[in-house]
RNA sequence: UCCAGCUUAGCUCAGUCGGUAGAGCAGGCGGCUGUUAACCGCCGGGUCGCAGGUUCGAGUCCUGCAGCUGGAGCCA
């Protein structure tokens, strides 16, 4: 006897013919008047479920088989052979049945088998992953973060653990969430009835990290090729379909780079990912295809192949303000792209991915390389049709004196970034990176409508259960 | 945070002009069948989100609140 996953059960491994176990929890069972069971077992290792056929000669049968209804957990031993039935090649025609765990109460079991909401089954987070959907969803981010990290180690990338915790209280853009052990009831206090920070565990203020770009710099000027893929947290007060509080996000960063081939990379690197969900999880994407989204599929493939557009920031302005399309914006040189603005370029001008490049420094970070026109900085987007922004990116500020005057600028202490101005001091190089949000990438390969639908726990303002 | 919409059975929804509640699925029982989210019959299942108001009478109209969803802003 041989314990074999689903996924081997239904090509037949180990053999025609072996007595082999599989455990899973039941989605469906059929009675025939035959004399038998079908049960539909699945344990997440594929798509499809694997059927178990029970005998009703089976020794406690009518108290254990009978009685199995959705989401019940059970350890089937039997002979794997050729299915009788359509639908699938092999099937166990079961000796035992072992029921580990019942359902409780199968009338209120929250997950049946039928389509359900995808608002419903976020209040079940932690059931849906024993639906088709969530354990498809669970399967492609599997594969994706898989490939990610895939990809890096065979171009040379080493992986950088950036810390959770900072101190750093403008790392970029975005509301931090605070890390206190202080006691919030009796705080203690400066002689002048400010909060003593140094009263902190770490003897100051922290944060949860919005980036670990900054400090992945450091390793970049050392390592050359380096990435960080961590959690990520943002305590923006954003209730959209592409915003979570806490998220995964990749960043790789270059050395000896600058901005066309920091597109490049971005370009490479997500064609990757998507020829990887292609090959291993044709399943799951066919069920997105019938169930979710029917372009899921050929979206990637498109993607694929084609080349993204790439385009100066100033030459999207003229695209959009020549398009004779009206906005609810206003277009304008210095003016942030809009969403609406975004979608116009990606959706119907390029209708393929675009890179925009060299935005206006005055709506850019503080980080990001000065241009020669003193004008703009080599900040990029990657627009992707259907979800935005879904790389964002630049080459850094290598050299000091500009960094200091785009810190004086950004009103941003230069006496905070001690350490960043450093590497500006030792050794540098023209660098270049990009982040990208782990969770829209899922969102975008599923052809999911949600961002909440693309993590385990989603965290939003004012959810956190789970 | 702003704007809009939604909230009825375990789930998905219907509910007309304001007259006291319906279907499918799920569950139980029975029938039928190597079945494929099977099919057929019967049965149980409701504080119509919460709090007020209008009315002889409110699931339905009005006000407030809550939750959810979508769009916007911010961004990955």
């Amino acid at each position: 006897m041989s314990v074999i996953t689903v996924k081997q059960a239904l090509s037949g491994a180990p053999s025609e013919g072996a007595t082999v176990t599989v455990r899973g929890w039941i989605r469906t069972r059929r009675d025939s008047k035959a004399g038998l069971s079908f049960l539909h077992v699945s344990d997440g290792s594929c798509f499809a479920p694997v059927q178990v056929v029970a005998p009703n000669t089976l020794d406690g049968y009518a108290d254990s088989v009978a009685k199995l209804s959705a989401g019940c957990a059970v350890e089937c031993t039997g002979t794997l052979v050729r299915s009788q039935g359509k639908g699938q090649a092999f099937e166990v025609q079961a000796h035992q049945v072992t029921v580990v765990g019942w359902v409780e109460d199968p009338e209120t079991y929250p997950i049946q088998p039928k389509a359900h909401s995808l608002e419903y089954l976020r209040e079940v987070a932690h059931l849906r992953p024993r639906t088709n959907t969530f354990g498809a969803v669970s399967r492609v981010r599997q594969t994706i973060a898989h490939a990610i990290h895939h990809y890096f180690h065979e171009h040379g990338f080493q992986w950088v653990n950036t810390p959770i915790i900072t101190a750093s209280d403008c790392e970029g853009a975005g509301q931090l969430f605070r890390v206190s052990t202080l006691d919030f009831a009796s705080l203690p206090r400066t002689p002048e009835g400010k909060i003593d920070f140094t009263r902190e565990f770490f003897g100051r203020e922290t944060f949860l990290t919005v980036s670990g770009q900054l400090a992945v710099e450091a390793y970049c000027l050392a390592l050359s090729k380096v990435y960080t893929f961590g959690p990520t947290f943002r305590a923006e007060n954003s209730n959209t379909t592409r915003h979570l509080a806490e998220f995964w996000m990749v960043e790789p960063e270059i050395a000896f780079a600058n901005l066309s081939d920091d597109a490049d990379l971005a370009e490479d690197f997500l064609k990757y990912v998507f020829r990887a969900v292609l090959a291993e999880r044709a399943d799951d994407m066919a069920f997105f295809v019938e169930r979710v989204d029917k372009t899921a599929i050929e979206r990637l493939e498109r993607l694929e192949r084609a080349s993204f557009a790439r385009v100066e920031y100033s030459e999207a302005v003229t695209i959009l303000e020549k398009s004779g399309k009206k906005f609810e914006f206003p277009v304008k040189w210095g003016l942030d792209l809009q969403t609406e603005h975004e979608r116009f370029l990606t959706e119907e001008h390029f209708a393929r991915p675009v890179v925009v490049m060299n935005y206006p420094a005055a709506i850019k970070a503080f980080y990001m390389r000065l241009n020669d026109d003193e004008q703009t900085v080599a900040a990029m987007d990657v627009l992707a049709p259907g979800i935005g922004e879904i790389i964002g990116g630049s080459q850094r500020e290598e050299r000091l004196d500009v960094l200091d005057r785009r810190m004086a600028a950004s009103h941003v202490d230069p006496g905070a970034y001690g350490w960043y101005r450093d590497l500006r001091r030792y050794g540098t190089v023209p660098h270049a990176g990009f982040g990208l949000g782990l969770e829209r990438l899922v969102t975008y390969v599923c052809g999911l409508a949600n961002i909440r639908d693309a993590i385990p726990y989603p965290r939003t303002p004012g959810n956190a259960a789970f």
